[in-house]
DNA sequence: TCCACTACTTAGCACTACTATGTACTAGTA
DNA sequence: TACTAGTACATAGTAGTGCTAAGTAGTGGA
């Protein structure tokens, strides 16, 4: 991954991870997949598996522990109210910091 | 400044600065200032300060001495062709994350 | 003299993404 | 049986970047 990249989406990676999760439970491997799918290929197995310990500590997100037909069991991360209250906040932050960007795109110095 | 917002900047403060001084070279303080006239009021001098000697010593600012009326002499720094390069890369990033984001906030899955 | 403002510097900390490696379970196959 | 691949999770160590805090230096005004 490009070093841009990793740098921009510290603080930003997070909420993507929390967006992915409304309404739609998912697991560590899956999330992972899911991400290389839409466009972050490179989005190494170890950042996500800690992100989730980071917001499960947090306390964003329920965790419940389902047996796979494959492999071991998966830790299935749902979105609680925090998270969602934390998620919100994320957008308004983005809002934020991409108004700011796309004027100063437009030269609005 | 949130927690949020301090993470979310790692990765494009430097691009937000590299736009600022896009035709219009400026010296330390002044970028201080003018970030926080611009919407990042909590920005810390110190941070600034230690971003314009990260893009100094990666080549991408020519760098002049000049006295100031008022305190030490000013250090005014140009974007040269290696900055408009990586501002230009810096951009690229940011559209393809943007364009992603606000696809997952359209629940874009 | 003291303070405020201008202007730059730097040591140490916190946080987050990456690298690399390891564990564990299942199924297919040679 | 032994090996391989795919699924699934965990973690120690590293790097990069923003913040905190403190300091140095110069000018001018109360």
């Amino acid at each position: 991954m490009g070093k841009q990249m990793t740098e921009m989406l510290k603080g930003t990676l997070e909420g993507i991870v929390l967006a992915l999760l409304t309404g739609n439970p998912a697991y560590g491997y899956e999330i992972t997949t899911l991400l290389r799918a839409q466009g972050f290929p490179d989005i190494a197995e170890g950042t996500v598996y800690a992100l989730l310990v980071r917001i499960e500590q947090k306390g964003l997100v329920d965790v419940e522990k389902r047996p796979s037909e494959k492999g071991p069991p998966r830790k299935v991360y749902t979105l609680n109210a925090q998270g969602t209250k934390e998620l919100d906040e994320f957008w308004n932050t983005w809002s934020f910091l991409s108004e700011r960007l796309e004027e100063l795109r437009k030269g609005g110095k």
